[in-house]
DNA sequence: AGAATAATCTAAATCGATATAGAATTTTCT
DNA sequence: AGAAAATTCTATATCGATTTAGATTATTCT
């Protein structure tokens, strides 16, 4: 059909009723679908006025292209896929209500693989990749050779994950600095005179856990501080054991005067088990953790906290696999979450 | 082409290094592309030797269904959304991964759709139905009247709510009771000779904290006992302000012997409030909480604690939308968890 | 045996978007 | 003016699955 200056001002009435799509934009505008496509993607080969009369139509319509569609055709699916263990995970939980709110804006949707503990931690990973039923992946509970992140990256398929790996400088990431909360916390207790320390670590698999250890372990040695890793609890282990665990271990008398945990949920353990004892926080012995929510200032005032801040955490995940979805040649996004000595 | 019971036996080697389509099963059985799916299907009209080749065939190489192609061609996502809120809200952010575990050996991918509390939270509901980007939905903080529940009945979408509605027996839904748990923790306080009670109660719009009031102040009634909602905070707000909240209305000397409080948070912080005026928790004063976590009993024995749990939640609701989608004409799957007076 | 019926399959169209190739018009160049 | 180049659009094919209508063969009936 002949192109003329006056079609582009013709429009048919707005079909009611249905969902639009570029065809009803084609329809009340007489241009063709592809040009319709092209226009609204800013084609280099569509007419400033088409472009406009295109988007001022698709404005007013309403239009929002069908996901399928564009799925189907390109293979891009608009959506990033969030891993998750479906062990209840306080920090996961949380991590996911934040990448949501970062992606909130975006044309991504937020999606949630599940893996059960018991399952291959690389099953979720592999059946997006093998259906690319996503664009980009979260990961977080990485470990220091995660497969997850080694399979994503030989795949070339973007990612991002929540702690560091091996080879992080290669990734993007979102971490916490736990070798330096290591080392502030242990610094705490030595001014204090502390002398023998227990740890309740996070899972020893897990990337931060070494981070963490490595902080207070170094810093116990230039004090010439013993340190000793409580074994058989983490501080994602459930508090009854973990208040078991610690009773035993500080009343088995060895003489230590001071407590270092990774989680709210540890603190708290560890607290009634001191007092279980007999003993003060803050008196005999002392408490030294990591606390997301705020808790135990109010709990314990003598409680030495340092507060991990995770809301911007998903905020700036959700930028970071966008980035690496549509500028994979620019360098990955990272942050290091650098803690205040309190 | 003609049909013969030779073809059903040939098959072609399995092209490599590309996902397997019905095309891929077509080829190697050497049939029509529809009579593929319509085998996996299990269409009527399809012969039986002919679906038994084309399962196997499909199992063999591992075939997928696309599910841009299933999509777009049926409006059918095979996705499931939770609407969620930003804030931080500890109850839903585990009800993601129960749900997300409750969907897991589904066809059904779980979807996060978030809004900001300052949005108009119909706003995702309205965007999920209008672009058909979810087969279900799943909504929490549910109000009496929710705007979102009439919607998505009106426009005849299927979903279900943790939590109930005034026409809760037209949808599906699980929720726990907690106009039981209102009349346990009153009587319980009752039996201690609590006389002046103050409440930190759920938001007030969210139907559970009118149950939940319901059970308070009817057990409170025949028992000749005061009752008092504290107002400016609720069992969600952050810990230190309703610290202040309580310690406020204890000290204004109003003869208190008791508070009962919706979440661990607030119980933590009617603790901290407790404790802050020189008060005993279970001596001048009782506390009955609502405990999801079992974090009460281990920090004050003497807390009087009912757990809520919250695992059985998402795997029901997901039960109950799948039923929703697929059988749409039988009654809706509905569950109340009565908790037991301990 | 010949016709009607049942059983199975294939062909073509479709969902909505986009990539590619090619057509029509306008502009520029000599 | 006539040809070449640039601009701007249209036509067609395609992604993978399913629906509808129609074709082919086998079976049953009289």
């Amino acid at each position: 059909m002949a192109r003329t200056k006056e079609k582009l001002s013709l429009e048919a009435a707005l079909p009611q009723g249905q969902k639009p799509t570029l065809k009803t934009i084609a329809q009340m505008s007489g241009l063709a679908v592809p040009t319709v496509s092209r226009a609204l993607n800013d084609a280099p080969d569509i007419g400033r006025d088409t472009k406009l009369l295109v988007r001022r139509i698709a404005d007013e319509i309403g239009y929002i292209p069908n996901r399928a569609g564009v799925r189907l055709r390109t293979g891009r699916t608009n959506v990033v896929s969030l891993v998750m263990s479906t062990e209840h995970d306080n920090h996961t939980a949380r991590l996911i209500s934040s990448v949501a709110g970062g992606l909130q804006s975006t044309r991504y949707h937020l999606n949630v693989t599940p893996y059960s503990p018991r399952d291959d931690f690389m099953k979720p990973v592999r059946y997006i990749v093998e259906t690319r039923s996503a664009d980009a992946v979260i990961l977080n509970q990485i470990e220091p050779e995660d497969p997850r992140v080694a399979y994503l990256m030989d795949k070339k398929v973007p990612f991002a994950t929540h702690g560091r790996t091996n080879w992080a400088d290669k990734h993007p990431y979102y971490d916490f600095d736990n070798e330096t909360f290591g080392r502030h916390a242990m610094e705490t207790l030595a001014e204090r005179g502390r002398k023998k320390v227990v740890v309740v670590a996070p899972p020893i698999a897990q990337s931060y856990s070494q981070h963490m250890l490595k902080g207070l372990s170094e810093t116990a040695a230039v004090h010439g501080i013993e340190m000793n890793v409580i074994k058989g609890v983490t501080s994602d282990s459930n508090i009854q054991s973990t208040v078991e665990a610690v009773r035993d271990k500080l009343s088995r008398g060895g003489g230590y005067d001071a407590v270092v945990t990774a989680s709210t949920t540890a603190a708290l353990a560890a607290t009634a088990a001191i007092e279980g004892l007999g003993m003060n926080v803050g008196d005999e012995i002392d408490i030294a953790s990591k606390d997301a929510n705020g808790f135990l200032k109010i709990f314990r005032q003598n409680i030495l906290t340092l507060p991990e801040l995770v809301g911007t955490a998903g905020d700036f995940l959700a930028r970071a696999v966008i980035q690496a979805i549509q500028h994979p040649e620019l360098p990955p996004l990272q942050y290091l979450e650098v803690p205040e000595r309190v």
